[in-house]
RNA sequence: GCCCCUAUCGUCUAGAGGCCUAGGACACCAGAUUUUCAUUUUGGCAACACGGGUUCGAAUCCCGUUAGGGGUACCA
């Protein structure tokens, strides 16, 4: 079906930050065209003056880097082909194929209401399609600029192959009116625009969402104007949200762009997975859930995108997420993991690389976010604050064994010449166990657990004590119990 | 209103007329492992929207209904 001559495109528009549907788009444009050995080309479609500003390109370019979605051309910018839509625009008046219309905003109104109210498709009334000069120079002479529409042949029956949905019929009545390509200003529209672009980058595959299906049609019709060739198309069904509405930034906040995950520090390729895999199946009997970008290429087919809308589920993302963490390497996660410590000001630098990595293993596998590692890694560089404990942790250091225990544990520290080997810790908790009469178990574990950490909660008590130390472990324990003496 | 798209567990899906007493994954519930959380592990709950056809046979094909979604701009 395809070969290297493949070329698709991404075109967002800048008027927004980087949008989770947008991404899946692009990846899928980029997996066909990798597959293929084909080109994919990023463009900005920017024709929107007032509404495109130039922090969204860098939210949008920012984005794609951090997914590892690269490009062979671009980024392209719409705005930049003005010359190029003028002089289209021009070649189709002066083919009688598109024409000046006059009617104001009042007058488009009231035609679409008196459609409605007939119950017919709501849109332009093709009006102006006919005007002499003379009634131009009328509308001219009462201060009217006038937009350029396209004329749509007269019901007529567009239909398009499409990759995705299989064979597609739009009439062209059912299309509203003749769409405007050039606003009074000069300014030209998206679906003008897009064909004339898409055309002269020698796009010739098209995959996007299907919000677009009525759009597609209507530069069907430019194509065939214009006499261009006319690309495959492809749609993609919808992201919805749980209450099932179109994913979109302004009703469903940061959950829609990238860069909340970006600043959470989630894992790109948790992303990526989560997004190729929403409305795309790994073929084969062994339904692969995890996988990367790279192992997809190779596999991947539009036959196997799903037709029907998907909802977004973050619970979903977050058990891809666990998953490449574990997928990670802990050299790797702590590479990574820098920033976000800096952020919390935590530093792990008082211990030996061999002793960070460890660490890191320890905490690794239950992950869902970079973020989360300050939180978790605390334990190894600061002290806990006893005085401020969570209720549950305070019972604990007040049970009248815990005194005990910590007291049985500060003798036996200070008999002991070494931590560092987990058999070491695992003999000392042993005799802690045999000496206190108290049976391994929470009874005996959190007490020490509360006294080293602060919290009941954290990784595994002998890793945990055996990279530590002696040294900090036994300065914990002997502030624990004077404080419990002071009390 | 009109046009278009879609329809399998709560969610993402497998399924292209007999392999389906419908498979997997997430979530959820219960058990095991673990000194805790997490991990791991065993099991459980749970769906073909409805109605007509076609056929020996339908989740799968056709029609209708219903439901959901999208579009309907001098936005993209």
């Amino acid at each position: 079906m395809f070969d290297s001559s493949l070329k698709v495109r991404i075109p967002p528009s800048p008027t927004g930050p980087l949008h989770l549907g947008t991404v899946r788009t692009a990846l899928y444009n980029f997996l066909l065209a990798k597959k293929h050995g084909g080109t994919f080309v990023f463009r900005l479609e920017d024709t929107d003056r007032e509404r495109s500003k130039s922090e969204y390109v860098s939210d949008i370019i920012n984005g794609f880097r951090w997914l590892g979605i690269t490009w062979d051309e671009g980024p392209l910018r719409q705005s930049e082909h003005k010359a190029r839509h003028q002089m289209v625009v021009k070649q189709l008046i002066g083919e009688g194929l598109a024409y000046e219309c006059f009617c104001t905003t009042e007058e488009l109104n009231e035609i679409r209401q008196s459609q409605r109210a007939q119950n017919l498709v709501e849109g332009y009334d093709n009006r102006h399609r006919g005007l002499t000069e003379e009634q131009k120079k009328n509308f001219r002479e009462q201060g009217r600029k006038p937009v350029i529409r396209f004329r749509l042949p007269d019901n007529k029956e567009l239909f398009w192959d499409d990759l995705i949905r299989g064979r597609m019929t739009v009439n062209t009545s059912d299309l509203g009116g003749d769409p405007v390509i050039a606003k009074d200003n000069g300014d030209v529209l998206y679906n003008f625009a897009v064909v004339v672009d898409d055309n002269d980058a020698g796009i010739n595959c098209v995959i996007r969402g299907e919000d677009h299906l009525h759009n597609t049609a209507k530069q069907i019709a430019l194509y065939e104007g214009l006499n261009w060739k006319v690309p495959k198309f492809g749609h993609v069904s919808l992201i919805l949200t749980t209450n099932r509405e179109k994913l979109s930034k302004r009703k469903h906040g940061d959950i829609a762009g990238i860069t909340k995950y970006i600043n959470e520090g989630y894992l790109p390729e948790a992303i990526v997975n989560y997004l190729i895999g929403m409305s795309w199946t790994y073929p084969g009997d062994d339904s692969k859930e995890i996988f990367t970008i790279d192992e997809v290429i190779p596999i991947f087919s539009l036959d196997n995108v799903s037709k029907s809308s998907a909802v977004y589920d973050l619970g979903k993302l977050h058990w891809f997420c666990k998953e490449h963490f574990k997928l990670t390497s802990s050299e790797e996660v702590l590479k990574r993991a820098e920033p976000f410590l800096e952020k919390e000001n935590i530093s792990l630098n008082e211990y030996s690389i061999e002793e960070k990595l460890k660490i890191i293993s320890l905490i690794k596998d239950g992950l869902i976010t970079l973020s989360e590692i300050p939180q978790q890694v605390k334990v190894f560089c600061k002290i806990p604050d006893l005085s401020n404990l969570e209720i549950k942790e305070k019972e604990c250091l007040d049970d009248p064994n815990a005194k005990l225990i910590l007291e049985k544990l500060k003798d036996l520290l200070n008999e002991s010449d070494s931590l560092n080997e987990e058999q070491q810790v695992k003999d000392l908790l042993e005799k802690l166990s045999s000496e206190t009469g108290i049976k391994k178990g929470k009874k005996l574990f959190w007490p020490v657990r509360v006294a080293i950490s602060g919290t009941v909660h954290g990784p595994d008590l002998t890793s945990m004590l055996s990279i530590l130390g002696l040294g900090r472990v036994k300065d914990r324990i002997e502030r624990v119990n004077n404080f419990l003496m002071n009390e």
